[in-house]
DNA sequence: CCGAGTGTTCGATGAAAACCATACACTCCC
DNA sequence: GGGAGTGTATGGTTTTCATCGAACACTCGG
């Protein structure tokens, strides 16, 4: 059948293209999802999994926002052994919402989040 | 002494620059607010009051949707008689987070918000 | 097969936010 | 000055969301 070599569910996942922007400026609007779309900005394509994050939340909190990145098309989740790793969907977010990533990647002027 | 003719406190406003993303992105995931600023954007500047929009809230909560948005450096009030009249601050905002304003006011594919 | 490592789910808790109804302040017009 | 119109402030209710602890699944290596 299938080369399916997992037998755990595959994560849901969303494309940009059905994300109403509401969903997507609440996804962004947390400070911890935002740390967590920078870090993944700044590293390789599945080289990060979800636990690799340094993020002030237990994992079950983190898998819920990890939940959310995917429901708003900006991430998306593979499984690799045991871990499951991440990958930012830059160009296909970018290409529904032109520059909203551009805008939380980028560094603060003052500081702040 | 000074040539005002209110006694009214003027309203706080803060400039787009002092706002940080993390601000601006909670001010405007939220479908009320959005609402505001789509119809605020099909209208000419100072033509419209607080009370004049089609909203489905009562307004004292209208008016706390308005202060969020003098917050994040969306818009600007200014008494006019009895009514405050509002306007867009679309090049100061758009200079802040170039493209935010564009991804909230164009129209949806599908229909939602 | 067992144990360590990893991530999800569940239930509950606490904080934040939206909302309403009421009361208040201000401006204008009669 | 009185009254209608407009917006804000206050207090309290409801809803929503982030978070945690604990229990559960799955994968891999010994």
């Amino acid at each position: 059948m299938a080369e399916r070599t997992s037998h755990r569910a595959a994560p849901e996942h969303t494309h940009p293209d059905d994300v109403p922007v509401l969903a997507a400026l609440a996804a962004l609007a947390d400070p911890v999802r935002i740390q967590l779309v920078r870090e993944l900005a700044g590293s390789p394509e599945w080289s990060r999994s979800c636990g690799g994050f340094d993020v002030p939340v237990g994992k079950a909190a983190l898998s819920h926002h990890f939940a959310v990145l995917r429901g708003a098309g900006l991430v998306e989740q593979r499984d690799a052994g045991p871990k499951r790793v991440n990958r930012l969907r830059r160009a296909e977010f970018d290409a529904r919402f032109p520059g909203l990533l551009a805008l939380v990647l980028r560094a603060e002027p003052a500081d702040g989040i």
